[in-house]
Formats: C-alpha cells, structure tokens, sequence
DNA sequence: AAACCTTACGAAAACGGTTTCGTGTTCATA
DNA sequence: TATGAACACGAAACCGTTTTCGTAAGGTTT
C-alpha cells in the first residue's frame, strides 16, 4: 500500500504547522483565507483523506457496530443483518460482522475480540449451543463493563441488556388459530428442541389456540426436531396421525412437511393446511405457496440498532434494561384456505 | 460505558512509568521478576485489555477487511460472505460489511468511507447500477493508492485488481448442453440485461452449445429481464414460443418459469426441462426440486479473502493481478430428466 | 582499582489528528 | 499615545501503546 499522505506532511510541505492545516481543512475562521486556500488546494490535489483511526483514537470512538449473528446464510439473519446495517448507516456508523455459526466456542472468542474497543456496541442473537448449555457466563463482562449491548430473537432473561424480539407467543397463536378457523382439528407443531427459547414461545402459542377451542394438547402430535439427524423422517413420523394441518416454527420444516404431504397423496391446502414461519424465498416461490407468519425481520434490525445508538450517544440515559416486542402478522398464501 | 482501565492508569497506581508496564505484560526479560509479577497481578484484577485503537494506530493495521456487497438477502451473497469470514477468521482477521443497494451512489460512498484507513483490503461485487453506467472511476483511487483490493463474481476488465470469478462461459455451456442432451430443441434463456456481464458471459455459453448442436440462435427465445418490472410477465412471453427447455441465469427466473409451466399444463421435467443459477434454497425445496448450476459461493468467498491476504501482508508480491477461475457444476435435480 | 558488563528501569519519540492556550502583529478606539 | 481588540498562527498536550535508547546501581573481570 502506497504511504498516505498525512497533515504533519503537507504542514511541512507548506512551511506552516500541522495545527494550522488542521484548521485550514476544517474551514476554521481563525486561518486567514489565502493561507486556507494554499493548504486546501495543495490537500486537494494530493487527496487527502484523514486518517480514521487517529481520529477513533482521540474521540474514544469507533463509529462501528459489532454485529454476531448464529449463521448468515438464513433468509431471516440476513434480514436483520440489512437492517441493521440500514439504520446504523443513517447514523454515521459502519457494521462489523462475525459469526459463531451456532457455537459456544466461536460465541465465546468473537465477543472477547469486539469488546476490546473495535466497537462501540455490540447486536447479537445468541447461538444454539450456548442455549443448550445455559451457559451465559461470557455476557457477564460485557454487562459489567456497560459496554452497549442489545440481543434481539434468540434472547433469556438472565442477561441484563436491552432486547428486541417479536411476539413468539403471539405469533404461534395466531397461526395456530388460523388453522383451526381453517377447520382444521389436528394439527401438528414441527418446532425445535425446547432450549432454543423462540421455539418453547411459539409453541406455548400453540397450545394456547388449542385449548381455547377445548382440544386437548396431543403430544404425539408435537415433533421437536433435531437438527444433527436427518429433517425428513423425523417429520414423516407425526403424519401416521393422520393430521389435517400444520405449523412448522421455520420455512424450511414447513416445506418439508408439504413435500412430505405430496408424496402421501394428499393435496395442499384441500387435505391439510400449512403454516411456516419466517417469510422467506421457499415460502413464496414453493407450489402452492406457503402462508407463513412474517417475522420483519428488517424492521427488527432497525430497532436494535436504534436502540444501541440510543445507548451509545446518551449515556444518561435510563439504565433499566429496554426489551421491545415487534408484532408478526400472518401472510396468507396457498397453503392455507382463507376463510 | 465504563471507563477502561489503560497502562497509564496502571503505571500511576503502582508508580512505575508506562513502559514498564508494558514490557512487564509482555513478559520482557527486562523486568524484574517481582515487578512482573505485581504488574500482572494487578492489570489481572482489574481486567485490563489493550486498547485495540492505539495498537491499530501504532502498527498501522487494523486487521478487518472491508466487503462490500450489492445486497445482503440474497443466496449466493451470503454464502460468499460465510466464505470471507471463515477464511479471514482463520488468518486473524474481522469483516466489515457494507451493502451498495445495488445503487451507484451508495457504492461510492461506501468505498470512500471504507478507503480512509478503517480497513487493511477490500473485497467487493460490483453493484448494478455501476455495471449498467459503466462508471468505474471511483475505483480510480483504490487502485492508485494500491490498497489490496479483490473484486469477485461482478467483475469488470476496465479495473486492474485481483479479481475472482466462476466459470460463467463454462457453465452456461453446461447448463444448455444438459438440456441438449435430454433432447430439448427449444430452449429458453432467461437472462439479465448484457449489462451485468455475468449475464452476457452465460449467454455466450449458450449459444456456444447451441452453435455446436448446429442450432441456430433464435433471439425470440432470449429474454433480457428488465428488474423494474414485474418479472412473470416478461417470462410468460417467451412461452408462447412452444418451448421443451428453460436455462434461467437465476434460480428466482427458474422458479418463475417453473411456476408458469405449471399453470399452462405442462409437466417438469416431462414436457419442459428447467435449469436455474446458483444452487440456493429455493431449487431446493421447490417441487420438483430444480436442477442448477452450483456456483460455490464459499469457496469464492475463501479464495478472495486468500488473496486478500496475500496482498496485506506480502508486499513484494507479484504486483500484477491475478484472476481466480472457479469451476461451477450442473447439480441434477428433478426438473431435468438425468440421462 | 580501573574497566567493563548486567540488570532493571525510565524518558522520549512515534502513530495522525484535534484543541486549548498562548503570542506577536496590526488596527481601531479613548 | 496608550489601551485593547481582532487577527493569524504556532506550541504543546492528549488519546494508548510500543520501542529504542539512555543510565544508574551493582557485580564481575583483569
């Protein structure tokens, strides 16, 4: 890389001090207006750029917003992450991005490296593993050192920080009772092992439509699926129940279930209904094409970024933890017969 | 946020003077044994961390990779991003991430912000809107300035870096020498604007396997799908050619097609054969699952981060660019009869 | 006892910029 | 003519760390 042009070199260049070219290039009335032409003109034609990180150094601030997220290669993930990345940009501020592709582990490193000061906050939704374990002992550094802090989506109530989810609960019942608006009377939940917490909310929505309408909570018709075997015929299983619907907690479950529902014969929304959740490509370009409950997730990234920039910019801000919960709305589709 | 804890702080409480402090935590033979140990004691108890700022301003590296990407929410960009940060990862570097939106401005602002010093290389896709103007002199600074610098995918000849491609010719070849092969005289090809020269790459790929079948190139069977418009309408178009093959440069094309076979009564892959780009979620869920042209993303990500590399830290390097090939493969679905 | 070498530490410069506080001119006012 | 602004600029400190160089005290060698 070619050596950068400074303000120490054109202060020499010109034969003045590097103060007064500070001045100069900041239009500062206290430089006399040839002598600020002069340095303009010669910074100009040398292009000269500040130097960031002489500037971060001084101001105590980075301008950056450290971003970990379990997998980016997930429509609902980078979603957010084009959030985020929208709402901190309007602010002033860049992301950095990093990965702990579901583990404790990488989870663990990645925080340390970021709250060494390359950021002057940190989003995160917590991984899978880290769930599993509860084993939440790395937040305990970053709470303490009150270094700006939101979780959004994958969220527990044991670290104290600002928190931005949408409304599991809410959303699993909302699917749920449109399902049952749709006639349908069993119904089977697809979901994840009950430590990923989302999953836990969404069903206590599920069960909630269920026993409004006085049906009792069948658990063979709940499959909690573990994602180290094989999806397929973990899911096959709960159709010997001969179910009429179904509401899978992501899009991907969901599309197996209709795939499934094909090769048994039975005809998609006619024999059974299907509901994901996520409102990703799968969802709209499958046929027919899945209903699923809309997560926003663009408008989830907003809010915690805004939340962070809140935190980062006021420090007077009031120290009780701020939790904000973002409404899902069903998006009809083919899946499901609209009533 | 608390105020951090630095060497002066130290120096002042345990009355040495900062050099001694930071040679004692680096373990210097030149401090006495107690000393080391009452430094370390000490900077252990209160946490402290070194100042990530300084050191980036100190060794003038920062060690973060900018990337920019035309858009975030998309298969193959995400993949390739996973690609970038497992490979930086393993070197010891982060990424910042940065989205054009597709948009000119965007993309040259973003470059300018990136180019200040906040990172040591930048890998980026060219947005489209850059492409479509043909307006490449904001890369003028980057190459002059010699800041390591790896285009990849969204590549053009006019900017001399490092670049890393996959084989577009190669797999459009392939693409329609499959369809060929299943017996398909009619072939479709949905394509992007000439513009996006990937496009244009991919359809000289088709045309190379038509030209060698002896078929002529039949321009009504091209469409060029303008993305300000409604997508389906422009494909429907071309259907009303009787056509038995559909090579879509994009697997959101190829599910369009898919959708509207479907709906004029033909069956896939019986009556048509489809062939998408870029093997994402979609062509895999899709029924019938639709047969693509893997781009491996991942890979392209970790190769242009190689190179990347190679650059920051080797500066004697072969100052001439290097362009990186990647071989695509057909992946067989169902949407395409294997023979 | 003179000359030299270790040991253990500190002073200062450097990275690149900003900002506060002088200070020497010049010019207007009393 | 003395007083005081106003103007235009420079010196120096500062952000946190590393590193080179210097040096005092003590020990070892001739």
């Amino acid at each position: 890389m070619k050596q950068k042009i400074t303000i120490k070199t054109i202060a020499k260049e010109l034969g003045v001090s590097s103060s007064t070219v500070s001045k100069a290039l900041k239009d500062s009335h206290e430089i006399s207006k040839e002598t600020k032409k002069r340095i303009q003109a010669y910074a100009d034609h040398y292009n000269y750029k500040p130097n960031h990180l002489a500037l971060q150094l001084r101001n105590q601030k980075t301008k950056v917003i450290g971003v970990i997220l379990p997998k980016i290669v997930h429509h609902f993930f980078s979603t957010v992450i084009s959030g985020i990345e929208d709402g901190a940009n309007k602010k002033g501020y860049n992301i950095m991005v990093c990965f702990s592709n579901e583990s404790y582990k990488k989870e663990v490193e990645t925080l340390k490296v970021l709250s060494n000061g390359s950021v002057d906050g940190i989003i995160m939704s917590i991984a899978r593993e880290t769930l599993q374990n509860k084993d939440y002992d790395h937040f305990k550094g970053i709470v303490s050192e009150e270094i700006p802090f939101v979780l959004f989506d994958r969220v527990v109530d044991e670290i104290l920080c600002d928190k931005v989810v949408v409304d599991d609960v809410g959303a699993g019942y909302k699917a749920t009772k449109h399902l049952l608006e749709n006639g349908r009377k069993k119904i089977a939940l697809i979901t994840t092992p009950n430590h990923v917490n989302v999953g836990a909310l969404r069903r206590q929505g599920y069960e909630k439509a269920l026993i409004e309408q006085y049906i009792n909570i069948n658990t063979e018709l709940i499959v909690e699926i573990d994602e180290t075997k094989s999806i397929k015929p973990q899911i096959e299983k709960v159709f010997e129940n001969d179910i009429d619907g179904v509401f899978a907690v992501n899009e991907i479950y969901a599309a197996n279930a209709m795939r499934i529902a094909k090769e048994l014969g039975k005809s998609v929304p006619n024999d059974i209904s299907i509901i994901g959740f996520t409102d990703g490509l799968i969802s709209e370009y499958s046929s027919p094409s899945i209903t699923t409950i809309a997560q926003h997730g663009f408008t989830m990234g907003q809010q915690a970024v805004d939340l962070l920039i809140q935190r980062i910019e006021n420090d007077a801000i009031d120290f009780r933890p701020k939790k904000i919960v973002i409404s899902s709305d069903l998006k009809l589709r083919e899946s499901t017969k609209s009533m």
